[in-house]
DNA sequence: GTGCGTGCAAAGACTTTGCACGTAC
DNA sequence: GTACGTGCAAAGTCTTTGCACGCAC
């Protein structure tokens, strides 16, 4: 089935909304070294850039977003600092349509649900903390260990 | 943000695993005909193995699987025919992965859960039934109508 | 100095589409 | 008989990769 796993839903992070105590540059920044790798100029203006969007992103936006606010950044690097950012635990992959990928920022913040309108597109992020009492139930009955969660809700105004 | 529907999460058919009394392939004749389209033998052919099938599956694994059993389908028809397929609210799309669409038999069935396995790439369906109460409940009190659900855990065994 | 990083363009993977011929109703 | 359906191959979309040059440590 080639079911890479693709870093599927990470949860790195603290598992409240509140208790980050370190910038998210300064976490991405021990990551990458961790594996060798450098921080950046560019790798810095995405991470920066994914802060101030604060909510669900694709590829393209962001790339849309750091030419309109004047970096030069190129398409390849983009994806590949995504990839490292997931890798982190700092962002994570939702894959909702079959489009393109989405994706947003999830480290120190507990997994959200996310509530897709099918009638205005309109996509909201909540949270639901039974879900992930279920989740680690579920995990806990077949000794299993959760390593992520995706709960997404399709609906429309109520005619 | 382009979210085309992509008829994301179709739960057309009744809500329990049981009240069927009607085979598939009636459904989709009458969803067909509701749009002036055609059953032809192709049709019912991919129908008759995603019903053999019964579980997860990806384009490429259902072409194969025609081709193996002698049918002569070609991939062009068969995407067009799982297009429909979500369209009826009889398959539904699961994307769980970036690599390519996986899709299920939804119709007539409840909204399930699927287990992934990150370390063995193994995928469970499993039924909780709290889940779609949850979302009900969610989409109650927003004043929405749900037209489906994903929940998707992500897990290994437990180091 | 070495090795990682970047940009560009080309390649890749899955999916969709155009076109001419065939077939269901 | 008409309009929809099919197969083939080409085109599309998002994403990844190869390569040469550049910069960080």
């Amino acid at each position: 089935m080639d079911l890479r796993p693709v870093s599927p839903a990470n949860e790195t992070g603290p598992d409240a909304d509140i208790e980050i105590t370190e910038p998210l540059c300064a976490v991405f920044r021990r990551a990458l070294k961790g594996e060798g790798l450098k921080y950046t100029p560019e790798r810095a203006q995405i991470l920066d850039m994914i802060i101030r969007i604060d909510g669900l992103f694709e590829a393209e936006t962001l790339l849309d977003r750091l030419k309109d606010d004047g970096f030069r950044v190129s398409k390849a690097t983009v994806y590949r600092t995504i990839k490292l950012l997931e890798e982190a635990g700092i962002i994570q992959r939702v894959v909702f349509d079959r489009e393109q990928s989405h994706y947003q920022l999830v480290y120190g913040r507990r997994p959200n649900t996310l509530l897709v309108r099918t009638d205005t597109g309109d996509v909201e992020a909540i949270d639901v903390p039974e879900l992930v009492e279920i989740r680690d139930r579920i995990c806990r009955e077949r000794g299993l260990e959760p390593h992520g969660t995706r709960f997404q809700i399709f609906a429309t105004a109520r005619g």
